[in-house]
RNA sequence: CGGAGCGUAGCUCAGCCUGGCUAGAGCACUUGCUUUGGGAGCAAGACGUCGCAGGUUCAAAUCCUGUCGCUCCGACCA
C-alpha cells in the first residue's frame, strides 16, 4: 500500500471533546471518526486494526473448538419477551418499529436468538457439546456513551454461547474459554487480569471478567498481591471485623439539632465514631420502600444490592418519600423498633457488618434527635442480613488476610456460567443416552473487541503517539523515503524494498507522500507502525537503510540485506 | 435521569460580559517560489446559514426564550 493512496488523516491536535489518551489518539492517528455520540466510523488504519484483533479472537475461538456463525441485528421483541430480558434490559434495547408498526430489537447481546435456534437444532446428547461465536456489531443505549470505543452505543463484540450435557461439562467449557480469552488478551499485547464478576442483568451462577489496568478504566477492582484473590470492586468481599461496641445499656434518646449527616455527628460535641453509628438508607424497590441498613463508615454496594433483592429496578427514595415512609428526614432515619412514625411496612435489610453490633448511635425517626446504645439483636427487626458493603483498600483479603488494593481497570472480556436459566426459558432439551429430555446447560463469553482495540492503544503509547504491537498493528513495517522523486536512486531503493517485503508477507506501507522528513516521522510515529525503514540521500550515499522499531533504538543495514533484517524483525516481534 | 459546561472555518480556539463597519488567528487545504534527516519560510487564494428556531432592538455571533447536539461530573453515604 502506498500512503498517499489509502485515508491517515492525522491530526496535530486532538478534537477537544476526546477526553482520555487512548481516544484522542484513535483520533488523531486518524483512526475512526465520530458520527455521533458513541457512534464511530474506522478509517482504513482502524479497520486493519481492529480486523488485527478480530483475526487473533477467530483463531483461538476456532482453537477451543468453537464454531462461528452469524446471527442477526435484527431481533424480534418477542423473543426478548420470552426470555424476560424485555423488561429486565429494557433501559439498554435499543427498539424500533417497521412500517407494520412491529416492533424489533437491536441486538444487544445474542443469548435469545442462539438458544432459539439450539432448542430446534440440537436434540441428542451426540450433537453435544456445541459453542456458537460470531463477531458482530451490538447496540446499546448507553446512559453515557464516553471515551471513544470504550463504551460506545454501537460496537463490535465476540459472543459465545455454549452447551453441554451436564453442569461439569459446561465447567470444562467455561475452563476452556477462560483460557482462550487469557492467550487472546496477552497475543494483543495486553497484560489482562481475570477477576471475580458479578453476573448483572445477563444472569448466571458466576463469572469472571477480563481486566486491563487502566487509570482510566471505568472498573474498580479489588485484589490481594499475595494470594491471588481478585474481584470486582462490584462483588468483592473482605474479611473486615464486624462492628463491636458494648451492650447492655438502655437506648437513650438525645437532641442533635442541625445534624443531618454521618460526619457531622463524629464531630463535637457528639463525638460519635462513624462505625460506631447505623447509617439508614430508604430505597424504592417494586415501588415499595425498603430500609437498608450499613454501618456509618461503610458504602452501599448496589451491585450487591441488586442480587439480594433480585432485580435493577430501584432507587434510592426522594425526601418526600421518606418523609412518608418513616415521618423524618434524611439525617434523622432510623430502624429501631416502633420509631417508625409514618407508613412504613417494607423490609430491613442490614449489611452482615452489624451482625451482633451493640452500642451503636443510630436516627430516632424525629427530627433533630438520635437515639445511642441500640442493640441490632435487641433492638431492631431485621427482616434479611446481607453482604452489601463496598470493600475498601486496606482491608484484610478474605482468604489470607493480606491487605488487599484497589486498582481501575478496562474491562474487555466476561466468561459466563450461565446454567439453565435461558435453556428453560426456550426449551432447549436434549435426549440423553437413556433417552430423557434433559436442559442443556449453558455458558456465555463476550470480547469487546473495539473495546479490546482502544485498551491496547490506552496500554501501548508514549508521547510521540501510539506504539502497536505488531500483532495488531494496521501495517507491520513503514517504508520512509525522503525523496519520492520517480526514478531517484531513493525512490527506486524504497519501491524495491516494498515490493521485496509485499512477497515475503510482510504487512507494509511506503509513504510516497512528497512530505518534509519530519513530517513523515511525526505521523509515522502518531499511527504507531512497529518498524520503520528510512532511505535518505545520505544513508543511502553509505549504502544503508535505517531501521527503527518504533519506540526502540535505530539500526542500520546495508541494502542488500535490509529485507532480510526487516523480515527477522517481524518474525521475532512477532513471537514475542 | 439530575447537575455543570460547551456549540464560531476540516482541527484548535479568540470575539460574547459591555449589541454597532466587511466575523478573526494558528494549523490544515489550493497555487507559485524558496527549502528539504523530526510537524519549514514567503506570497497569493479558497473555506462560515456564528448548531437550529423564535423573540428583544434601528442593529444580534453577542441579550432573552425554546430546542437540538456534544463533553464532563453524578446518579450509595440520610
Amino acid at each position: 500500500m502506498k500512503w498517499s493512496q489509502t485515508l491517515i488523516p492525522t491530526l496535530r491536535e486532538a478534537p477537544a471533546d476526546a477526553e482520555i489518551l487512548s481516544h484522542k489518539l484513535l483520533l488523531r492517528a486518524g483512526l475512526a471518526r465520530k458520527l455521533a455520540g458513541g457512534v464511530y466510523t474506522f478509517l482504513p488504519m482502524g479497520l486493519r486494526a481492529l480486523r488485527k484483533v478480530e483475526q487473533i479472537v477467530r483463531e483461538e475461538m476456532d482453537r477451543a473448538g468453537a464454531l462461528e456463525v452469524l446471527m442477526p441485528a435484527l431481533q424480534p421483541s418477542d423473543i426478548w419477551r420470552q426470555s424476560g430480558r424485555y423488561e429486565t434490559a429494557a433501559d439498554v434495547l435499543f427498539k424500533i418499529k417497521d412500517s407494520g408498526d412491529r416492533e424489533w430489537v437491536l441486538s444487544a447481546t445474542a443469548e435469545e436468538v442462539i438458544t432459539t435456534l439450539t432448542a430446534g437444532e440440537i436434540n441428542s446428547y451426540r450433537q453435544l457439546p456445541k459453542n456458537f461465536y460470531q463477531i458482530s456489531v451490538k447496540f446499546r443505549d448507553e446512559i453515557r456513551p464516553r471515551f471513544g470505543l470504550m463504551r460506545a452505543r454501537e460496537f463490535i463484540m465476540k459472543d459465545a454461547y455454549s452447551f453441554d450435557t451436564d453442569d461439569e461439562a459446561a465447567q470444562k467449557t467455561y475452563q476452556k474459554m477462560y483460557d482462550a480469552y487469557a492467550r487472546i488478551f496477552a497475543r494483543c499485547g495486553l497484560k489482562a487480569l481475570a477477576v471475580e464478576a458479578d453476573t448483572g442483568v445477563i444472569g448466571g451462577k458466576f463469572s469472571h471478567e477480563f481486566m486491563v489496568p487502566a487509570e482510566t478504566g471505568e472498573n474498580e477492582v479489588v485484589f490481594c498481591e499475595k494470594c491471588g484473590y481478585a474481584a470486582n470492586l462490584e462483588k468483592a468481599v473482605s474479611a473486615a471485623a464486624t462492628a463491636a461496641g458494648k451492650a447492655g445499656a438502655a437506648i437513650d434518646k438525645f437532641a442533635t439539632p442541625g445534624v443531618a449527616t454521618i460526619a457531622a455527628l463524629a464531630r463535637p460535641p457528639f463525638n460519635v465514631p462513624a462505625e460506631q453509628q447505623i447509617k439508614t438508607l430508604v430505597y424504592i424497590a417494586n415501588d415499595k420502600p425498603i430500609i437498608i441498613l450499613m454501618r456509618g463508615d461503610d458504602q452501599l454496594n448496589e451491585a450487591k444490592l441488586a442480587g439480594k433483592i433480585g432485580s435493577t429496578v430501584f432507587r434510592a427514595a426522594t425526601a418526600g418519600e421518606i418523609f412518608a415512609a418513616l415521618g423524618a428526614h434524611p439525617g434523622s432515619l432510623g430502624a429501631v423498633k416502633g420509631t417508625a412514625r409514618g407508613a412504613f411496612a417494607g423490609a430491613v435489610l442490614a449489611d452482615e457488618r452489624l451482625r451482633g453490633a451493640a452500642g451503636m448511635t443510630t436516627g430516632a425517626n424525629e427530627d433533630g434527635f438520635h437515639l445511642r446504645n441500640v442493640s441490632m439483636e435487641r433492638d431492631v427487626a431485621v427482616s434479611q442480613w446481607a453482604d452489601l458493603r463496598t470493600v475498601k483498600a486496606g482491608e484484610p483479603c478474605k482468604n489470607c488476610g493480606a491487605a488487599v488494593q484497589i486498582r481501575r481497570a478496562i474491562e474487555v472480556g466476561h466468561v459466563f456460567k450461565l446454567g439453565v436459566k435461558y435453556s428453560e426459558k426456550f426449551n432447549a432439551l436434549y435426549l440423553d443416552e437413556a433417552g430423557n429430555r434433559k436442559l442443556a446447560v449453558m455458558g456465555c463469553y463476550g470480547i469487546g473487541v473495539t473495546r479490546t482495540l482502544q485498551a491496547v492503544i490506552e496500554h501501548c503509547n508514549d508521547k510521540d503517539g501510539i506504539i502497536w504491537p505488531i500483532s495488531v498493528a494496521p501495517y507491520e513495517v513503514c517504508i520512509t523515503p525522503l525523496e519520492v522523486d520517480a526514478g531517484s536512486e531513493v525512490m527506486k531503493t524504497a519501491e524495491a524494498l516494498h515490493a521485496g517485503l509485499l512477497e515475503r508477507g510482510v504487512d507494509v506501507i511506503l509513504d510516497d507522500r512528497d512530505e518534509r522528513p519530519g513530517v513523515k516521522f511525526k505521523d509515522t510515529d502518531l499511527v504507531g507502525f512497529p518498524i520503520r525503514a528510512a532511505i535518505g540521500g545520505k544513508s543511502l550515499a553509505r549504502g544503508e537503510v535505517e531501521i527503527k522499531p518504533r519506540g526502540g533504538a535505530m539500526q542500520t543495514a546495508k541494502t542488500g540485506a535490509a529485507l532480510e533484517t526487516i523480515v527477522q524483525l517481524v518474525k521475532s516481534r512477532a513471537q514475542g
